[in-house]
DNA sequence: CGGCTTTGACCTGCGC
DNA sequence: GCGCAGGTCAAAGCCG
């Protein structure tokens, strides 16, 4: 426009001089013009190649806006694909969740003989490796401030829901274990199951451990499901500086005692939200590595919860009914309605403290192994693997380690109280997932970007591996691709954030324990009508 | 002053 | 029945 304007006035310079030399003027002051004229030329020149670069220069960003615009098309088709093919996929499970057995899903023949082998021993251990190695952990903060803690406390709902809408949902299950009559519905569930698991159970052998005799037996001295539910616990190995774990909820300590072989003090706590709150903590640091502190949870909580603290509830809700229900599994307690954990002998899981000490059946999750895979985040979640023969094995209970491990050297850190920032809570999706398989939600799991290698041994129906073919291809593809993708703060991130570890071991307890409800019952009504 | 931790005493369950 | 170990209670003390 201003070179337009300039050509104008220069047009009308030029009638003016016109005018002038026309009306007489000397001819010295004539050519003074003349030369003026000249170089006005040569900066208009200037101003029209300017013009013309300018001008290519727009063409140009409009075929680069044209490309991105076509490319923006392109991915958006293939996220519709991905979406379609997925959605195919969950409807395929859904018929047939038993078709997805991820048994022998890298996992070599030597370890399923070695499972098999444990499987006769009914070493009812599973372990489900989710921890990592750290260099240097920075302390939790185990919160000192009350006011922070209420604000924390108050301010997480917030955060889920901001997470929600960040669309960070992982697809979980989401139970809502803040509604106390859930709560109960939950206990009921529980309860059936195990009464059914008891059925199912009397006729063979009891896996918790109680000896069966007979029939004279099974009124009088069968402990009631209820009890055993009690009792059942679940540990949590993570590495941590600080004296407790910040797992959400508020802690009381009642007592402290020096336990026999740990030269550590074993601390007593209880749930102090409610005061009625049946919820029990033991913290203990490991012997062997003092880094490691071994939280024992046992109990529910019959009051609301933070979503963090509802993680941590969860999971040791739905892990103590996943132990009792794999415990009325005929084969093992590693066949986990079409998870099939394998009890390989690869984990280095050290020796727990309170896994056998007490007589309580107990699930340990584990979040302080280390594994040898190349890509820490997937490996996190490829390992399903059994303790290692010098764990103690209660010989009442059967234990279930849930040990989540990877080789990152970043930190760790259950505490979650020295990095505000992180506000990822739990992975309570948005999808509806009571009646998915627990496949399902791994198959969820993983076009959320994560990897859910899961292998393991043969249920008693299929005695060796089967791999599905769909869940070889596309889903590998899908997830590693995806995952790669994903750039390495932010996998870094999620992986590090202590409600993550919290939320997915939930997300992993109710995947089991919730569904094997469901296959517990669907059993047992298969069995009476055959 | 209320809430929390500490700590010794007490209770309970289990094995011998 | 006894001893041991785990678990709980409750008084005393500490702290904000």
């Amino acid at each position: 426009m201003q070179t337009f304007q300039k050509a104008k006035e220069y047009q009308r310079r030029i009638m003016e001089k016109e005018e002038f030399l026309g009306s007489g003027h000397g001819r010295e002051e004539r050519n003074e013009e003349m030369r003026k004229l000249d170089s006005d030329q040569e900066h208009d020149h200037i101003i029209r190649s300017k013009l013309d670069s300018i001008k290519v220069e727009m063409e140009e960003a409009k075929e680069e806006n044209r490309r991105l615009k076509s490319s923006l098309s392109r991915t958006k088709k293939e996220f519709e694909i991905l979406q379609t093919q997925y959605n195919q996929l969950m409807v395929i499970i859904h018929e047939d969740p038993n078709k997805f057995s991820p048994k022998g899903y890298n996992q070599h023949k030597e370890e399923d003989e070695e499972d098999k082998e444990r499987t006769s021993d009914r070493e009812d251990l599973v372990l489900l490796s989710l921890g990592r190695r750290l260099k240097s952990p920075v302390p939790s903060g185990s919160m000192t401030n009350k006011e922070e803690k209420m604000k924390d406390f108050m301010k997480e709902t917030d955060d889920d829901k901001r997470i929600n809408e960040q669309g960070l949902s992982m697809g979980f299950e989401y139970k809502d274990l803040s509604n106390p009559s859930e709560l109960e519905v939950d206990h009921n569930q529980e309860n059936t199951s195990l009464e059914v698991s008891n059925s199912n159970k009397i006729q063979s052998e009891n896996s918790f451990g109680f000896k069966n005799d007979g029939d004279e037996h099974e009124d009088k001295e069968e402990p009631l499901p209820q009890n055993i539910a009690k009792k059942t616990r679940v540990s949590v190995r993570a590495r941590c500086e600080t004296p407790t774990m910040n797992d959400g909820c508020q802690w009381r300590k009642y007592g402290q005692k020096i336990a026999k072989g740990n030269p550590c003090p074993r601390a007593y706590y209880r749930c102090t939200i409610a005061p009625s709150c049946p919820v029990r903590k033991q913290v203990q640091r490991c012997s062997e590595d003092m880094s490691i502190l071994i939280s024992t949870y046992e109990g529910t909580h019959n009051h609301p919860l933070p979503m963090s603290a509802t993680a941590m509830a969860s999971a040791t809700s739905a892990a103590a009914s996943m132990l009792l229900s794999g415990a009325s599994s005929s084969s093992s307690a590693a066949d986990l309605h079409g998870i099939n954990f394998s009890l390989s002998s690869n984990s280095i899981t050290p020796k727990p403290l309170l896994q056998s000490s007490s007589g309580h059946p107990t699930v340990t999750l584990d979040l302080t192994t280390t594994s040898s895979s190349q890509q820490p985040f997937l490996s996190m979640l490829n390992r399903f693997s059994a303790p290692p023969s010098n764990v103690p094995r209660s010989t009442s209970y059967p234990s279930t380690n849930l040990s989540f491990s990877n080789n990152t050297n970043t930190l760790m850190n259950w505490g979650g109280g020295s990095n505000r920032n992180e506000h990822y809570r739990a992975p309570y999706g948005n999808i509806s997932t009571h009646q998915q398989s627990p496949f399902q939600h791994m198959i969820q799991t993983r076009a959320a970007g994560l990897s859910f290698d899961t292998f393991g041994r043969s249920s008693s129906s299929s005695p060796h591996p089967t791999q599905n073919s769909l869940d070889n291809v596309n889903f590998k593809n899908i997830t590693h691709d995806q995952v790669q993708s994903l750039p390495a703060e932010t996998i870094k991130a999620i992986t590090t954030d202590p409600n993550f570890q919290s939320a997915l071991a939930t997300a992993l307890s109710s995947i089991i324990g919730g569904d094997l409800k469901i296959d517990n019952v669907t059993r047992s009504e298969a069995e009476k009508s055959p």
